[in-house]
DNA sequence: CCTATAGTTCGAAACATGTCGAATTATCAA
DNA sequence: TTGATAATTCGACATGTTTCGAACTATAGG
């Protein structure tokens, strides 16, 4: 999981994925917000075939679910995710 | 921070030093746990010369803190640091 | 001052990652 | 079926990282 956040390119499409359950209001499950993969890529300057490859990674360390719907490709972030990574740091 | 825990051989060093703060119970910044350079490196089968320069990475990094005393360098991790890196995550 | 111990710095080599464009697959709509 | 759009796979190249050994600095103790 670190080494797929150690990329800045990844963190920011993690970050903008997690960033409904950000604010201490736990968003549920059902509620998690999502987007679609070309979506994601807006304003980071990065081909497709290279932000591809990053969901792909993020998607690998289990940080990012990614759901096919019609032509699109929907990503979000399982919020149990970030308690997962917060908790192993702080050590549980 | 990320990044200078993506590699595994610095993750166990962090982990090693963290150690002392991990279950639940925190341990205050004057108790946190010490250890030379050398003794850290123990267990890992790297040159000294490569422990020093993730040593150095993970000081870079924010993530431990180092101290020369007599011939030994000390290193630890300053307890806040995990608590800032938990924060982070959850997203406070 | 000399020696031994603890760490660091500095290349260089091996390996891994990030990036792209071209070709490919998947899906919908006409 | 054909065309358009969304995304992925592949191969190649450039860039970074990891690792080591050799040479160096720092400190303590004769």
């Amino acid at each position: 999981m670190f080494k797929a956040l150690a990329n800045p390119h990844r963190l920011a499409l993690f970050h903008r994925l997690a960033s409904c359950c950000m604010p201490g209001t736990r968003c549920n499950q059902e509620e998690a917000l999502r987007h679609n993969v070309g979506a994601l890529g807006e304003g980071l300057e990065i081909a497709p075939s290279t932000l591809s490859h990053h969901l792909k990674e993020l998607n690998r360390a289990g940080l990012v679910q990614m759901q096919r719907r019609g032509k699109h490709v929907e990503c979000w972030v399982d919020p149990s995710t970030l308690d997962e990574l917060a908790a192993f740091i702080v050590g549980k």
